[in-house]
DNA sequence: ACATATTCCTGGGGGC
DNA sequence: TGCCCCCAGGAATATG
């Protein structure tokens, strides 16, 4: 499942490759997720260069020469992968992009098992109004900003605040728990009952488990690879993500799992209050 | 203004 | 070996 440390990664790996080329060929082995869709998606990036590769929350932006851009979602299973030229296309494969600069030629694969994912060509003003509905970036932003971000004398619960894009961008359910453990906030907690202290050790969280996370390319929990098919290595630094009945790190408590905001939701009932 | 349920989708794992 | 059922979840949408 993707999430800032992951799409980040990709996206990087994505600039260094891709910034300066045209884009040569797009074959769309299966339609559906792309708009505008078949013919018309391929006409709009034929000939196009690729300017530069973006990102806003978990969104990646092709940034192209005519000023559209390209948003692409990996949702749950998406996949961006460099293959070879004659690479033989398989069943969950989406399309096949083709892209040259002079001598220089790359082929990427998209990719998506659960077909979540989209991708989305819109116009430069279209995306400016996207983009704005988004949260800060919490690698941006200041902590006292993302700490403010949380006071919202809200009844909703600290878990649900977090996962929600339009509060703060790029944060999903491994990274909410990660946060709320590292805070030493239960996920459960009302915003409206968090202390400042609390507010703000929850923002300075977010910035640790983030860089530490994107430091290790991302966590592959479940299908996560970046675009050379290799995992990321955050997984055995989780400290309560997917970790129901193991000692906690800090304390030795079992790690507890319950459901909140439809999402499993894992903490430690010691440290975390 | 909040919560909760539903929807999309497929592979993997447990139970039998 | 093979069913059946449940589970994983980002985010939009509908309903309470």
């Amino acid at each position: 499942m993707p999430e800032l440390p992951e799409v980040e990664t990709v996206r990087r790996q994505l600039s260094r490759e891709l910034s300066g080329m045209t884009i040569t060929s797009v074959a769309i082995l299966r339609s559906g997720r792309e708009a505008p869709s078949g013919v018309d998606f391929e006409q709009a990036l034929l000939g196009r260069m690729i300017e530069a590769v973006e990102r806003r929350a978990k969104v990646i932006v092709w940034r192209l020469n005519d000023g559209n851009r390209v948003l692409v979602h990996l949702k749950m299973t998406g996949r961006l992968v460099f293959v070879a030229p004659d690479y033989a296309p398989m069943k969950h494969d989406r399309i096949i992009f083709a892209c040259a600069r002079g001598e220089e030629a790359r082929t990427l694969l998209w990719a998506d098992v659960r077909q979540f994912g989209f991708m989305k060509i819109v116009s430069e003003e279209a995306y400016a109004v996207i983009a704005s509905a988004y949260g800060p970036e919490p690698l941006e932003a200041s902590v006292e900003m993302l700490a403010q971000r949380l006071d919202r004398g809200s009844s909703r619960s600290l878990k649900t605040a977090l996962l929600d894009q339009s509060v703060i961008a790029g944060i999903g359910n491994i990274y909410a728990d990660e946060i709320c453990h590292r805070a030493g906030v239960l996920p459960t907690r009302r915003l409206a009952s968090l202390s400042a202290e609390e507010r703000w050790r929850l923002a300075d969280a977010m910035q640790t488990v983030l860089r530490e996370s994107l430091a290790q390319q991302g966590t592959s929990a479940n299908d996560y690879v970046d675009t050379r098919g290799e995992r990321g290595g955050f997984l055995e630094f989780l400290r309560v993500y997917q970790r129901t009945g193991d000692p906690c790190s800090s304390c030795g408590t079992k790690i507890e799992r319950i459901v909140l905001a439809q999402r499993s939701t894992h903490y430690c009932p010691h440290c975390q209050s």
